[in-house]
RNA sequence: GCCGGAGUGGCGGAAUUGGUAGACGCAAGGGACUUAAAAUCCCUCGUCAGAAAUGGCGUACCGGUUCGAGUCCGGUCUCCGGCACCA
């Protein structure tokens, strides 16, 4: 009687074993080599999906494949807790959010424990406990002493159905991030961090990030958007005001017809004295669906050539960016193109195509926005393009008419909501003494819980009383707090770091300059893997942190993680599966029906990590099937393999057991190698796993002798559940354990190859004819060049092909392929 | 518009420095076992021709380099992702 693969019986047995001996608890700072493995921690929705299930068990294999390959590995998990969801289940089902958002935690902790994955639960963060956000109010307290925290008024995203502030990284195509409405720009005071004091540096550092996917690097780049130019001063006529403009074309100065400048520029307002037609255009502000401008009735000095220029507020010009004016080259610009079209100004040409000397007459079908020849250009006229801006540049500064300066695209990082479910930042405002920030002494502060969040009338906080009124920490005289809470991204910005205080005790101060510190030790993280929706959000927010904590000491480095995997999407019938498309398979179900090892095994085959994953009922069938097939092999085995060693011969010693048995470890050594460097190589698990089937397919039909042959074969039955045993803990556990080993396995080291036992004695010759292929035959592995040529000239079916034919060059590739030139 | 990435059987995907295209799995078809079904096991499985042996064609399309191209180079098409009035 055989017994049946059942992972109800199997796995919650596992779980329970790896919990009581707490197998997976790291400690900081032994002898050996750190590897510091972290998975994008989860928002603790209700319930996982498998989007989490990809990605955990994707880092649980690397985590455990580290852990046997000897490493000291620290693969924690927690909550990235504060955030709307929570609010809007309040408002719907009268729950507080508190009880919401740790309710779910607990569920979904007790899934992902479900699924066997080696976390120390001893490290768990949950960011919205005052344990954790203390230090958020700690850090933005510390960044306001620096200057790096400040507030401002200014036009801001934002969106209506979440009734909050956006930061530019979460509007996505001119709408909300997590809800989808249309953004609109608002005037409000807001806190912000200065992430563009490390503009530079956050550039500079991608060419660093050799261990992240390019085209997240390049995607950083490009939000970060740098580029060189020359800022110039234009008069304005009849008076003693000036405005300065920025372009990256300075060779294009003397096309310049027109000046434009921003709704918002302060200087607006000095320039149009009609106030009700400056507000007209100040509606149409940030909107890109039409080009709109208002004539303020002067005029400016273009300074290289002393030409008039009118001046007008233009709603496409962005106050954020540059100076909030630019001088508008219509023959040169698109944009300044149809502007100059659409209000009849002149476009003049000053650059010329440099190819074959042709001209480009007027009218223009659209603008030449290509480099070129100067024309036109005063002393400049002649030069190329890449010359004329150095020139013209330096001749600026020579004339102190302006100067050269970079331009970054990325924005400081607006992080006031007026939402509840977030941490309170740390901030009362005095009528005596100001902004003052919330001593350290006096930290955390405590989001009130008694509250009642209904979603109407913008942030509960307003309401609370008990929260508002304070006293003011430097003169004791009554202020209020402030009432906005941090973005949640605030919150996961450091979390790595709070992962590597042993026993939860988590106090950065305690880092500063302590090469003690356990963040010493483990910081970076050596791989991170995570969804490639946070390539500029999560990702660029945490390495600007992780600077500013380089800069108090806490870290040593600026780059928070080392190497980075962005697995795909999980797709079915063609979509990403979600709620909304009704097409999401329920990880209970999957782990109810088919045990959470096929539910790891398939979402490791189907797909290599990086790319989507398409869905498939009947591939997790197979999953099934091999680890049923795996269950077989042992326990048809199972009497016979508990009574033995396993042995495996060193090759010269192969002649003691059988071909058959011989040939099987040759098969295991080579799935040794396989297994091991496909793991090494971008985590190619599919593939890694195609050859444990392989293996699987031999040992299935192989019937060991009792003797040497048999100790052999437990030699590869054990090989075989080493190498699973990251992908699938549960069944090699029991396995392993089953044919008489102790537990448990993911404490054995991972099992190395022998070269001389993955080479095969006999290979496979390839004979090609110009290139195609002819005839095959086993020659002995080694065998010299000239020895191969003569087997493959000799060879009956090659000579039919090459025929009475000259044969011109024979050439000998890899030992094992030969082609035939003849003509 | 700008910047990336990808196009391989019925499907998911292999092919690591240019060297046997289609590993492994799924689906499909056939068979064994069974009273029957499920499960399991065995065989076939790019396409065209052929009973078969075998041969022609074949990695989006066109061209090039090479003894040899899925892989390198030039061009075209399609799809996906990111940014987008950034001056």
């Amino acid at each position: 009687m055989e017994e049946r693969y059942d992972p109800k019986e199997v796995e919650p047995k596992w779980q329970k074993y790896w919990a009581e001996r707490k197998l997976y608890q790291t400690r900081t700072g032994t002898a050996r080599k750190k590897f510091y493995c972290l998975e994008m921690f989860p928002y603790p929705s209700g319930k996982i999906h498998m989007g989490h299930v990809r990605n955990y068990a994707i880092g649980d294999v690397i985590a455990r494949y580290k852990k046997m390959q000897g490493y000291n590995v620290l693969h924690p998990m927690g909550w990235d807790s504060f955030g709307l969801p929570a609010e809007n289940a309040a408002i719907k089902h009268s729950v507080h959010p508190s009880k919401w958002t740790y309710e779910n935690i607990s569920y979904m902790k007790t899934q992902l424990n479900k699924l066997g994955l080696s976390y120390d639960w001893g490290r768990e963060v949950t960011t919205c406990s005052p344990a954790y956000y203390r230090w958020n109010q700690w850090f933005f307290v510390k960044m306001f002493e620096q200057g790096l925290a400040y507030r401002k008024s200014s036009y801001v995203n934002w969106c209506p159905s979440c009734e909050t502030v956006l930061a530019n990284e979460q509007v996505i195509d001119t709408r909300c991030w997590r809800c989808d409405s249309v953004v609109v720009q608002k005037e409000l005071f807001q806190w912000f961090l200065k992430i563009t004091h490390y503009a530079e540096e956050l550039l500079e550092g991608c060419a660093d990030l050799k261990g992240w996917p390019e085209r997240v690097v390049l995607m950083q780049e490009n939000w970060i958007g740098k580029s060189h130019g020359v800022e110039v001063d234009f008069r304005v006529d009849g008076t003693d005001d000036s405005i300065r403009i920025f372009t990256t074309r300075p060779d294009t100065l003397y096309g310049a017809t027109f000046l434009c400048i921003s709704p918002p520029h302060p200087i607006a307002e000095k320039l149009v004295n009609d106030r009700s037609a400056l507000e007209g255009i100040t509606a149409h502000y940030g909107k890109t669906d039409e080009k709109i401008g208002l004539f303020t009735g002067r005029y400016c000095v273009n300074p290289v050539n002393d030409e008039r220029i009118p001046v007008y507020i233009a709603n496409f010009v962005l106050m954020e960016y540059g100076t909030g004016a630019i001088m508008s080259v219509p023959a040169h610009d698109q944009r300044d193109f149809e502007f100059a079209k659409k209000y009849g100004l002149e476009i003049r040409t000053v650059i010329e195509s440099a190819e074959s000397g042709q001209s480009r007459k007027i009218p223009l079908q659209s603008a030449f926005e290509d480099e070129g020849v100067l024309v036109s250009s005063g002393p400049f006229s002649g030069l190329k393009s890449d010359e004329a801006r150095e020139k013209i540049a330096d001749y600026i500064e020579q004339k102190d008419l302006g100067r050269k300066v970079v331009n970054y695209k990325l924005r400081d990082w607006g992080i006031s909501r007026q939402r509840y479910w977030g941490t309170p930042i740390p901030v009362v405002y005095c009528d005596k003494c100001g902004i003052v920030p919330v001593p350290e002494r006096d930290l955390p502060v405590i989001l009130p819980e008694d509250v009642r969040v209904t979603g109407k009338g913008g942030s509960p906080l307003l309401e609370s009383s008990s929260f508002i009124n304070t006293s003011c920490p430097v003169c004791g005289g009554p202020a209020r707090r402030e009432t906005d809470t941090m973005d949640t991204f605030f919150d996961s910005s450091w979390y790595f770091v709070a992962y590597c205080f042993d026993d939860s005790k988590i106090d950065p101060p305690a880092a500063i300059r302590n090469p003690e510190s356990p963040v010493h030790y483990w910081m970076p993280v050596d791989q991170y893997i995570g969804g490639v929706e946070h390539a500029v959000l999560h990702l660029l927010y945490s390495r600007f942190f992780t600077r500013v904590m380089r800069d108090l000491g806490i870290v040593g480095s600026g780059e928070p993680f080392a190497n980075l995997l962005t697995q795909g999407m999980v797709i079915k019938d063609g979509a990403k599966m979600s709620k909304s498309k009704g097409n999401v398979v329920d990880p209970d179900y999957l782990i109810d029906r088919y045990g959470s090892d096929t539910s790891r095994l398939f979402s490791l085959f189907a797909a290599p990590p990086e790319k989507d994953l398409d869905w498939s009922d009947k591939g997790v069938e197979g999953a099934y099937r091999f680890l049923g097939r795996i269950w077989g092999i042992v326990h048809k085995n199972l009497s016979s393999l508990k009574g033995v060693d396993s042995w495996c011969p060193a090759e010269k010693d192969l002649k003691d057991i059988s071909g058959a048995a011989g040939s099987l470890l040759r098969k295991t050594h080579q799935t040794i190698k396989k297994v091991t460097s496909d793991i090494e190589r971008e985590y190619h698990f599919n593939t890694a796993i195609a050859a444990l089937m392989e293996l699987a397919n031999e040992l299935t039909g192989h019937e060991p002798a009792p003797g040497k042959d048999l100790q052999a074969f437990k030699f590869s039955v054990e090989t075989a559940l080493l190498l699973l045993s990251p992908f699938t803990p549960h069944i090699a556990e029991e396995l392993w354990t089953a044919i008489g080993n102790e537990p448990s396995v993911s404490e054995r080291e991972w099992p190395a190859w022998d070269e001389d036992l993955v080479r095969e004695e006999q290979v496979e010759l390839v004979i090609q004819v110009n290139g195609k292929l002819r005839s095959k035959l086993m020659i002995p592995m080694g065998t010299p060049e000239e020895e191969i040529k003569k087997i493959a000239l000799n060879d009956t079916r090659t000579m039919e092909f090459v025929g009475p034919k000259q044969v011109r060059k024979v050439i000998v590739a890899r030992g094992r392929l030969v082609n035939i030139v003849i003509g």
